[in-house]
DNA sequence: ATGAAAGCGCTAACAC
DNA sequence: GTGTTAGCGCTTTCAT
């Protein structure tokens, strides 16, 4: 292994001019063309280690998320992971499975591996979350949850409920069952309730039924398959697209027809709304735009740039095979 | 930040006394108490820089996937990660969006990173492979593919192949469309096929219809759409449980009914095949299994433990509603 | 434009 | 069991 000693020699230079020549400081012309040739000769690469140590900071980013296995965490992950290569920066992803707690020691966890700046995926942002980035004095960009303790991009949930609220009504339902999340979840479980229910509890002649489910697949199916048999709604109106699809085929499993016995939406946008048929009515969210501009923002920020405390992205309303008119 | 200068001078002790504390050495049982309370009040952490750079290694493991949002690769990082955290190590997770050039360039890269190890995801395993896995001289451990080049961790493809080429010719089917993939993919391409092949073309009076797709589900789909339209067999045989996803979308498409005028199987075991209604018959493999495998061996492999060469991981047949007897 | 020299925080001989 | 010391490979003043 090549150090930045051997490429001096080499050159017949002192190892500072070859590290100047490094980081884009000035050199004669003539020195810049022995480096390049020996550099380019003897394949060196510098370490990675012996910089961070002098420089106090890596060019890691570190994003925390709750879990792999996810559409959204995949699509933003996915952009991030682009947009930072491009600019020379590592991601260093870490997966809590869920676990609120390892949210925050992470946030410890990475502050310790001198990450430049981090990208968190909250479900929900506590009082130890705000302290642990306090603490740790690393930028934070918060994705997907509010939170006037830093940065934070988010989706337009309000409007995204009230656009399927909207959609229920135009599609003449008047028995409609919401099928939400936690209220811990600020976005999910309040927000995206609130934009639905505002266009519908103000609306005469609607019955709306709320009950409360997880995000895990198959708990809300088993609970559902006998919750639904009570059931006589036209619509359910699920607070995302997992929830919608064992919403389906938890009505599928009672012998009712999609759409013509019940129509039922998601939110999320999913690729797998249109995988199953009848294709399932959504709100795309902008994953994609969320994962560049968090990446974007995050290194202008380290750059010492300003950049805007929120950011709101709007969804796209898509109309499917699993909603009909009444 | 704390040094362990610092943390020496306040236990009035020398540094080495500390980093061989810190490092499970032998030290007084009055020195480490000392260093125990005095470590906690400070809060300090050791700089990971500073060790890496001293050690020239570091706790960092690298993945390389090529592609996020695949459920096999979820399934195998989400263990493979669990794994190593208990150990103490990170994974640093490298994603090559399906280019393979890519797959060589990042061998080279997590060595520049200075991982302790690397568990590679090929698609295939070529000489660029070979060659990058000799220069960087990490223990490189192969999931999915074999190769004699280096410890490999596989599936059993043609018992895999073999149990759902008996299945269809016990349902009674004559007629069988194969749906592949490239044969530059081994695993999947070569020996997925010939397991199903070889219990087929065995059996007189038996018709197998060969073609080959890729793994994009929309390519794959809006071919099917088309080319299902001159076929009439009964079994659609699978490579992967997506195409089997979108042999099922087209048939649908193309007004037949599953299973009733076509069987559809797949192969791979992702939670999809439950979601869709009817189900779809398919072969788990063992991905978490895979995945925490590779963790632990890699680790004993870097304690200079011996390991399999080559692991084979027998999948489990799942007969399911999407395949029904002629 | 270039070089000498002083560390960054840590580990590992080696001597005591 | 403990301290001294010499680096690991790099960046960054500060002279020249």
């Amino acid at each position: 292994m090549m150090t930045i000693n051997d490429i001096a020699k080499l050159a017949g230079v002192a190892k500072s001019t070859v590290s100047r020549y490094l980081n884009g400081g000035s050199v004669s012309k003539k020195t810049k063309e022995t480096l390049d040739r020996i550099i380019k000769e003897t394949e060196y690469v510098p370490n990675t280690f012996a910089q961070s140590l002098k420089v106090k900071q890596s060019n890691l980013i570190g994003i925390i998320i709750p879990r792999l296995n996810s559409y959204a965490t995949n699509e933003i992950l996915q952009s991030v992971d682009r947009c930072l290569r491009e600019r020379n920066y590592q991601l260093l992803i870490v997966n809590t499975d869920q676990d609120v707690d390892r949210e925050v020691e992470n946030l410890y966890a990475l502050s310790r591996q001198k990450v430049a700046g981090i990208i968190l995926l909250a479900t929900a942002v506590t009082k130890a979350h705000k302290e642990a980035m306090d603490k740790i004095g690393i930028p934070v960009l918060l994705l997907g949850q509010r939170s006037d303790a830093t940065y934070a991009i988010v989706h337009e949930e309000e409007e995204a409920g009230a656009a399927m609220g909207r959609h229920a009504l135009k599609l003449g339902h008047k028995k409609i069952l919401y099928l939400g999340v936690t209220e811990k979840d600020e976005s999910v479980g309040v927000l995206r309730k609130k934009g639905v229910m505002d266009v519908l509890k103000n609306t005469v002649g609607i019955k709306v039924q709320e009950e409360e489910v997880d995000f895990n697949f198959d708990r809300t199916f088993q609970f559902l398959k006998e919750y639904l048999k009570g059931r006589d709604e036209t619509y359910i109106l699920c607070a995302t697209d997992n929830i919608a699809l064992a919403a389906y085929k938890a009505s599928i499993t009672l012998g009712r027809t999609v759409p013509e016995d019940v129509s039922i939406s998601g939110f999320g946008g999913y690729s797998i709304t249109d995988l199953v048929t009848p294709s399932i009515t959504t709100v795309r969210y902008a994953y994609k735009e969320m994962g560049r501009i968090a990446a974007e923002n995050l290194l202008r920020l380290l750059q010492g740039e300003e950049i805007p405390k929120k950011i709101a992205l709007s969804g796209e309303f898509l109309p499917k095979e699993s909603t009909k008119m009444l």
